[in-house]
DNA sequence: CAGGATCCCCGACGATACTG
DNA sequence: CAGTATCGTCGGGGATCCTG
């Protein structure tokens, strides 16, 4: 399990932040969302953090942004085909704890 | 996405700290293994930060911690029959990063 | 050898205010 | 509405030292 210059451990480390996974998959549950209609979804994240995660996201490639030449601006964002099967993989997941989830906090909770 | 009393939130933020998915893939790759051994799998890992990261595992059941009453003293570790079902989930996200790794750091380097 | 306790640093994150 | 910039806090986590 070496560290430097392991891809896995890269990818994970940037996808287990705070936000990154439940943006993704706001985005996964909802489709293509714009800026203030993902800061609804998520709950709690604040503004800046949108921003940057959003960003992050974009650099891996797997969200991708579109600008409107409007005025209000309009900017909605959507999973890319990366994105999307990175999707799958949280869904995994995210299922998993939605059926444990509470075993694990009674267990936690108890002693 | 409401956060509060979300399981799964809460779940999903317990394991997406920085070691808990690695401890847990060790312990699922090499099967039991002593505080010293688990050590030296993690690359990286401080000593401390692998015993609160145990500690936390051990508090929601993924892992199961025996000690042997013996001197020098003897502490060994494996996955509980949770841990292994999780386990399970993160092998297929490990094995997505392993896939798709390198063509992310690439679009994250170009441009 | 396992692991607790202490100290301390630095970066993630929130709040706020400002721009196009 | 979307995004940038600045600032302050708070806690994650590393280094180190001490015990059974």
């Amino acid at each position: 399990m070496a560290n430097e210059i392991c891809p896995v451990r890269d990818v994970i480390a940037r996808i287990s932040d705070k936000w990154s996974i439940l943006s993704i998959y706001a985005l996964g549950a909802y489709g293509k969302l714009r800026f203030s209609e993902l800061i609804h979804k998520i709950d709690g994240i604040s503004h800046r953090m949108l921003t940057v995660t959003l960003r992050n996201l974009e650099g891996d490639g797997y969200i991708k942004r579109t600008v409107y030449a409007e005025v209000p601006p309009r900017v909605d964002y959507e999973l890319t085909e990366l994105g999307r099967s990175l999707m799958q993989e949280l869904s995994g997941i995210i299922g998993w704890a939605e059926k444990n989830g509470k075993e694990i906090l009674a267990f936690r909770n108890k002693k």
